[in-house]
DNA sequence: CGTCACCGATTGGTCTGACCACTTGACCAA
DNA sequence: TTGGTCAAGTGGTCAGACCAATCGGTGACG
């Protein structure tokens, strides 16, 4: 039998995912006000402290607004809600949400040639070898799953060359989002692996230092994962906009 | 005389704040071990709970790992933080970073377009009355600041109408960076103020379903700041890459 | 002499109970 | 109506204690 590392999650770990859950499935509305910390403490059958730790995550997130003497509050997490919680939404009720998938997918594939661009621009020969380097492991590997860790390697030195902070934390935030899930994606992505090409002649366009043919090779890299998944869950997902 | 709500900072609050700046001003190094929750609490005049719940924020913005037992280490922000620490980033040392607000508006002209471009094909003529209003508001306006949040309220209706969960938090996160440097940013701004028409462009296009034009009417709308702020940052920022 | 099991010191995790600060709403007086 | 007072409920903070995990040194064993 396959072993794995058992879970070890801490209380307020718990309550806060408890909590997450009720902010994001809808089963505490917008506007509503979240029990007080004593009684989630009895409730869940913890401390206060631990309860507090949780909201306090909470509120960092911008999820809830708590107000000294009055009390929390559910805020609107279409809203206010940041990249961070992309994972939380991605996978939902055991398995990825289509819509959201979707979405990731188009952002990637709209984003994608954009930070090209500005690494060509920007990066420029600096960032060949580095490029390489990634490409050569792409090459020998045939398992879906090391070969999307290798991916995101490879537009981890992409971003860096971008010199842009805002690109660099968007992708930090889409990569959180989009590592976990991956094993549950592993096998609609198998059809990427060994489409090694792509990735060579992007290179060879941001080291030439040349945005334009950049922009056009990310696309050929990132088009054809795009197209495919559209198909895929445009026909599963018929029930419309689930999630905005 | 204009007042204004008086700041509250709670402790850990503060806590929060000094160990942020600490990390992202790079007094703490990355990989080195953060002081002990009870050396922080003693050294600080605190109590341990107050120093938790800044490190279990710390934590949560992905920023330090704690491990029980074994003390919590130092994250490299710019590979693991997400779009949450911008604000941090865009005002440092007491004024606005030519590098991180250049790296704002460099992202938002860029992704605006693909917005505008999505909200034309999925959003169409729905979209339209609630455009028109906020363009009639800021056909009233002067104040710059006041425009910059009409725009800013514009652009949330464009988003809503682009239905991408990815770009809807995308867009949260920017404007939670935004939002609070606005009055700092004001004067920088006052250019766009009158610039209705180009607005009225690209609710036309919007609404006519018509992408390819409303990714053109966008960038009309976002391209003057764009320019007038690069060349105005990049004389002021002789200091390179500062920030990336 | 090197290796490894063990144990104690250190650190994070949790709980309890108490008190302070703030908000809210009801009630009362001017 | 206006303003003040007060009590109840809520979040904010603190102190001390104990549990659980990690880490490092020490001594026994090979």
């Amino acid at each position: 039998m396959a072993l794995q590392p058992v879970k070890r999650k801490s209380v307020s770990d718990q309550v806060f995912d408890q909590v997450l859950d009720e902010v994001v499935d809808g089963g505490l509305a917008v506007g509503e006000q979240l029990p007080s910390e004593r009684q989630l403490a009895e409730v869940l059958g913890v401390s206060r402290p631990a309860v507090r730790e949780a909201l306090q995550r909470m509120a960092q997130t911008r999820l809830v607004e708590v107000r000294h003497g009055g009390g929390a509050t559910v805020r609107d997490f279409r809203k206010y809600g940041g990249l961070d919680l992309l994972p939380r939404l991605l996978v939902r009720d055991g398995g990825v949400d289509p819509a959201v998938a979707l979405s990731v997918v188009e952002a990637r594939t709209a984003v994608g040639p954009i930070i090209a661009a500005l690494a060509a621009d920007r990066g420029g020969p600096a960032l060949t070898g580095a490029l390489e380097r990634v490409i050569d492991r792409l090459e020998q590997t045939t398992d879906s799953l090391a070969w999307q860790e290798l991916a995101l390697e490879y537009w981890d030195v992409v971003v860096d060359g971008a010199d842009s902070i805002v690109y660099r934390l968007m992708f930090n935030g889409l990569r959180a989002a989009y590592e976990p899930a991956l094993p549950a994606l592993a096998p609609a992505l198998a059809t990427e692996v060994g489409q090694v090409e792509a990735y060579r002649l992007l290179a060879a366009a941001i080291g030439a230092g040349d945005p334009a043919t950049a922009r056009a090779a990310a696309e050929r890299v990132l088009a054809p994962l795009n197209s495919s998944l559209v198909s895929a869950f445009t026909a599963l997902g018929t029930d419309g906009g689930g999630a905005r």
